[in-house]
DNA sequence: GAACATTAATTAGAGCTCTAATCCCCTGTC
DNA sequence: GACAGGGGATTAGAGCTCTAATTAATGTTC
């Protein structure tokens, strides 16, 4: 079966194209993919728990971790014992962290904007469509 | 802008799940995902030397040659200089590699045609070509 | 109250990924 | 022959990603 009659090569390919693209806006910025995807849900979540921004970007907790530690080092976000439940970290973003993430969302959001404009308002919704089924088929099948 | 208004999600999504399933599917054989893409181009093109192989699945020389490494200690590929361009390795399975392949093939194989078989002949069509669009735009846009 | 399960956080270890830099060989051109 | 350029291979270093295991606090069940 030859790459080029594998669905999942197209979709890699684009997530590949976004992601490189992504990741020359971000440069300026001095951000990586993951740490701006880290940085938009905590400016939407203020003090979310690890655990929590870890699964609304799609990591797992250690992966999560390992990005906070490198955003905390250069001073982005502050995380602090949370006052009753002394087991969770409240993560929020410094002063310095929201201005590096206005600086990043302009960026990101003229990419997405454009590739949006790239597109019909029907064409989008059938992109959606098909990719959401790809995105269940896929989970319906996964071995565990 | 929220995140599930951009395309980019859709797209991170499937492929997340692409990857996650594949992943899963690779287990049994061993193999990571990576190190499965590797072995597919080198079925086909037995002798290819690295940096085409790299191009061809879409890393740099660097990523492909870690990935080669990790091949090499398991006894997957053999790696022997060129005849006539010294500077050049001719990477090839071993019996052992075409063994793992065969069986790594059978499974991913088996997650590609079932993807496939969620969409009509149009459907499918349609989803390559606006995945293609957005790829096209994207490298378009990429700033360098 | 004691045992258990759940969830958050972290560490260890393996592997992938990039950019930047280096080294080497071959092939042009003069 | 000398020398520059292109392409292949490699190393160094930073960062992301996972699984597995550990530790701690919370909550449930008896």
């Amino acid at each position: 079966m030859p790459a080029s009659e594998r669905l999942g090569s197209h979709i890699k390919d684009a997530e590949h194209a976004l992601t490189a693209t992504k990741h020359a806006v971000l440069k300026p910025a001095g951000l990586t993919v993951p740490q701006y995807a880290a940085l938009l849900q905590l400016a939407e979540n203020p003090g979310i728990p690890a655990a929590a921004l870890a699964r609304a970007c799609r990591v797992t907790a250690p992966t999560m971790n390992t990005i906070l530690n490198n955003l905390q080092q250069r001073g982005l976000i502050t995380r602090t014992p949370h006052p009753w439940h002394r087991n969770v970290l409240e993560t929020r973003l410094t002063e310095l962290g929201t201005q590096v993430m206005a600086e990043a969302d302009e960026g990101a959001v003229r990419v997405e904007r454009g590739l949006a404009a790239e597109f019909t308002d029907e064409e989008r919704a059938q992109l959606i469509s098909l990719l959401a089924r790809c995105s269940a088929y896929l989970e319906s099948v996964r071995p565990d």
